[in-house]
DNA sequence: TGCTGCAGTGCAATCGATTACATAAAGGTT
DNA sequence: AACCTTTATGTAATCGATTGCACTGCAGCA
């Protein structure tokens, strides 16, 4: 029963025309004789015929995907760049191929075999700190598909990248907490060896010092963007004789799980401790209290990305370095309230 | 400059032996003496060759690919799911592309080109309610390759699902809080055509059937499993006049919105209405109050689907209908609490 | 009339790897 | 010594679509 799926010549015999018209009607059809084109869209039509991607891909030398390079599945923070970067994709029929990068530190060669030109036209990567292995070999040129780096990058600067202002974001943050007299002021930051961590903690450092203020080293808690570590901090909070009277955790995960688990110990957000957030993820506005947090263009950035890799894919050598910084906005709600005089 | 990629027969050269050599040393090394298979090693190695996999899957008829159909990227309750898929593909050389199928029941021509063979060797859908234009080709079983359900389903039973005990959730909900002495239940619904609303339902008001529980339908909220519309039924419950006690919602999500939105109002959870959620989230044990909720295993309704897919490319031609049905559990945590005599 | 140009089409090479089949060499059996 | 196996390798067809080049026929032009 099991019928072959009908070839290009099933469909050229049908229509009495060559292998080379029906191609041609199919994917240039302006080279082609209106009545022959139609004739060959009927054929096609009466066998069901699709065209064989694999085939097409050798041909073609493309392979019609990009892969996507995420840190962490499971973070929710990825999601709606995701969704950004598919609906830019799906528009110009590329498909998107996601791969999980955890393995990547473990095991390169796994990783690795997707910088190969044929198993993709471009790159996205979401996860700045990709081993040295991968990123010397993405750099090199030879054969290596174009990447593209989104939220994070390589401190080194050597590809292109999409990403928010991250400095203004932190200093935003900082600054909202400033103007509500808040003078002790702690930071959570993400793991150390990230480039977010360390941007938004320098431009948090920078605005505290532009404002007079000092920050005091045991006020710096150090964790790695997750629920649990902002819970961790909240007991490292607690263990404290002298407490920040403000924390600004350099993602909403960790403020959730900084907030949570104060308030398991009695403590309250925002009475007791003013707490701001960064990449406003859909949950921040529903927590209890709202968070007050900074908003990334999550969204934008995966389009922009999609957007600048459709760009570099097209013209097939733009060995450019583009760089686009997207601005970050303060979203105020209820995490934060100014210190009693 | 730019060098073009070694092909198999530049190893072959170099190794001195035919390129069915190469390719049967790479692929199915037990063939080849020992000797020559490390002859072609070392040019490989030298020439820093790569398969074509273009040229790989023309010949061999699979794509190394599978599809994965996510009826919305930004929804948290996915990544968890995914990571899983991922998971168990990675093992065994299959790549994940990932489809958002929110604009497939606007452009279901787009969400087709997907089902033919040439795109991808196996389809795992999150979405239940695919277009019947969809469902029709993929059950048709020409060409198309085969598809498997995670966590929702077609009510239809054409195809094999994995999907977690959603009756047994319910019931397991209900059976909390009757025994914590509710008699005015709620429910809050996912979308009305959805089998997950529909079954959760019909667990819920079976279990308070068997318990001698009236469900009065004003309890009947319906929402669509999001944050915002969670927050909505928050509304219609201050409308009440006569308020449940309690309220069963069909997923976490819903039951953030609704806790938040009743907080805003000055309504507390668990003191004055306790709350139920569904999935178990990772945000679930830090929201505050702490949700109880029913724990859909996430990971392993991914790893399942992922695995009954591959079982099924592998045999090529395995109409079997599978259903693996996992089980569930409730976690009591701070949201819902006795009512006072 | 004869020539040029162009639109439309077909022929056949090509993309790169895999694998059925053929062949050769080595070892085993009687 | 003749013959059969087994193992290792090579030859060449094949997967299906695309596209450079060549060809045909017709319109336009001098």
């Amino acid at each position: 029963m099991e019928t072959k799926a009908p070839r290009i010549t099933d469909v050229a015999r049908l229509a009495g025309v060559s292998t080379a018209t029906v191609s041609r009607a199919l994917s240039k059809p302006e080279t082609v004789a209106e009545s022959t084109r139609n004739a060959v869209l009927v054929a096609a039509e009466k066998t069901g015929y699709r065209v064989n991607l694999s085939a097409r891909h050798l041909r073609r030398q493309r392979t019609g995907a990009i892969v996507l390079m995420v840190p962490n599945l499971g973070n929710p923070f990825f999601s709606e760049i995701l969704a950004g970067i598919e609906t830019a994709l799906s528009e110009v029929d590329i498909n998107m191929l996601v791969v999980d990068t955890r393995q990547a530190h473990t095991k390169p060669q796994l990783v690795l075999e997707y910088l190969h030109a044929t198993r993709a036209d471009g790159i996205i990567a979401l996860d700045g700190s990709l081993p040295d292995e991968i990123l010397s070999v993405a750099s090199s040129g030879t054969g290596a598909p174009p990447i593209i780096f989104a939220c994070e990058w390589t401190p080194e600067g050597e590809f292109s990248s999409v990403r928010a202002n991250n400095t203004c974001g932190a200093s935003l943050a900082i600054a909202h907490l400033a103007e509500l007299k808040h003078r002790r002021i702690g930071i959570l930051t993400g793991p150390g060896d990230n480039v977010l961590t360390h941007t938004r903690s320098a431009g948090a450092r920078r605005e505290m010092a532009g404002r007079g203020l000092e920050l005091d080293p045991s006020h710096v808690f150090s964790g790695d963007f997750s629920l649990e570590s902002g819970a961790r901090a909240a007991q490292a909070w607690l263990d404290l004789a002298h407490r920040p009277s403000a924390l600004f955790c350099q993602s909403d995960q960790m403020a959730f799980g900084f907030i949570s688990e104060l308030a398991r110990n009695g403590v309250s957000v925002p009475d007791d401790v003013s707490v701001v957030g960064f990449d406003d993820i859909d949950i921040a506005r529903r927590f209890i209290p709202a968070l007050t947090t900074v908003r990334q263009p999550r969204k934008k950035l995966g389009l922009y990305a999609a957007q600048m890799l459709i760009d570099h894919v097209g013209t097939n050598a733009s060995p450019a370095i583009e760089t686009t910084i997207l601005e970050v906005e303060l979203i105020v709600r209820g995490s934060t309230r100014a210190v009693d005089d």
